[in-house]
DNA sequence: AAAAATATGTCAACCTTCCTGACATATTTT
DNA sequence: AAAATATGTCAGGAAGGTTGACATATTTTT
């Protein structure tokens, strides 16, 4: 009956839990969000700053309705992070021509600039973590992390990824 | 002069930014904390609970201060944590033998359980994502993800990971 | 034995980033 | 004209972090 007595083993894979790989991508994420937040902190900025700034750029025009799906926040938690960036002069909105009610957001030069040095060095760390890995294998690493990401949405990401060109080099949203 | 001009093209991937692997790892990781966090809600946890369980079961006997070097977080934060867990009977702490200003952490029984049945979706996550990798290219996986880790932690992960019996099976910290 | 260092715990105040609910406004659609 | 949509904003709350200061018990050092 799941009782109260001390465990003294340690958990083991035979547990049925692949301790190995939950533990890698544990360490390594933290150290990938660890590059930008840095950097973030000398701007008075935090991660969610990054991640507007990273699919603005991404996909300039985007609607406001359209970053809250990619996301996964309320637009009251966008709000603030949305007016500073805008204020501070690396997005700007503009109503969209078809339908008024939409705002599409773009962003300025200064915000294409602080987007790609705040990417970086995370990029700079895929690239030197490839390279521990046999060349050609780079797929293997994709087809793996999307396999992480939930089938519904599967379409989302799919999307983001076909406009990029291929033959990725080396630099790096957290 | 990164000036305050639109900027309408998409952010490519010529921008030396490798866009692809950044947003996998942005998604991934969003998917694979999402499964034990839907979990923890249920007994009304947070992640930090899922963390200090996990490595407790992983390194029983762990001191205070070698769990906080691992979760690079401060005593104040993890107090409340600790207490809670210890609480509820999922952990139970003991003074050190050898130096009893130390209090040795311990999971029960039932906190080996809660352990594992929170990281069990996580594992599943992963074994289902490497079916969509050729069979013996987990390696491959593995060598990059722990590329992604800071050399200064490289230890610390290593002495987690002899640990651990090979031949992983299925299923899962976040 | 006294002093200093170490390991832990706790109180208090604060920050960031999320949340829910409610309501206002402008613009389409019906 | 009425209803739906896209956005914005105000208020209140929660989790999970932070720093600083201080208390206590136990080693270690002198």
């Amino acid at each position: 009956m799941t009782g109260t007595n001390i465990v003294k083993e340690p958990l083991q894979i035979d547990d049925g839990i692949d301790l190995h790989m939950v533990e890698l991508l544990f360490f390594a994420y933290r150290h990938f969000v660890a590059d930008a937040d840095e950097m973030l902190a000398d701007f008075g900025f935090g991660r969610a700053h990054h991640r507007v700034l990273h699919f603005v750029n991404r996909r300039p025009g985007l609607s406001v309705a359209e970053l809250l799906k990619i996301l996964h926040i309320t637009k009251q938690s966008l709000g603030p992070i949305l007016r500073e960036l805008i204020d501070i002069g690396h997005l700007v909105q503009v109503p969209s021509p078809d339908d008024g009610r939409k705002r599409l957001l773009y962003p300025t030069e200064k915000g294409r600039n602080l987007s790609i040095q705040l990417t970086r060095r995370q990029s700079r760390r895929i690239h030197n973590a490839l390279q521990m890995v046999l060349s050609g294998e780079r797929e293997t690493v994709e087809q793996f992390l999307f396999g992480m990401i939930d089938p519904s949405e599967h379409r989302i990401v799919e999307q983001l990824m076909k406009h990029a060109k291929h033959n990725a080099v080396s630099e790096s949203v957290d």
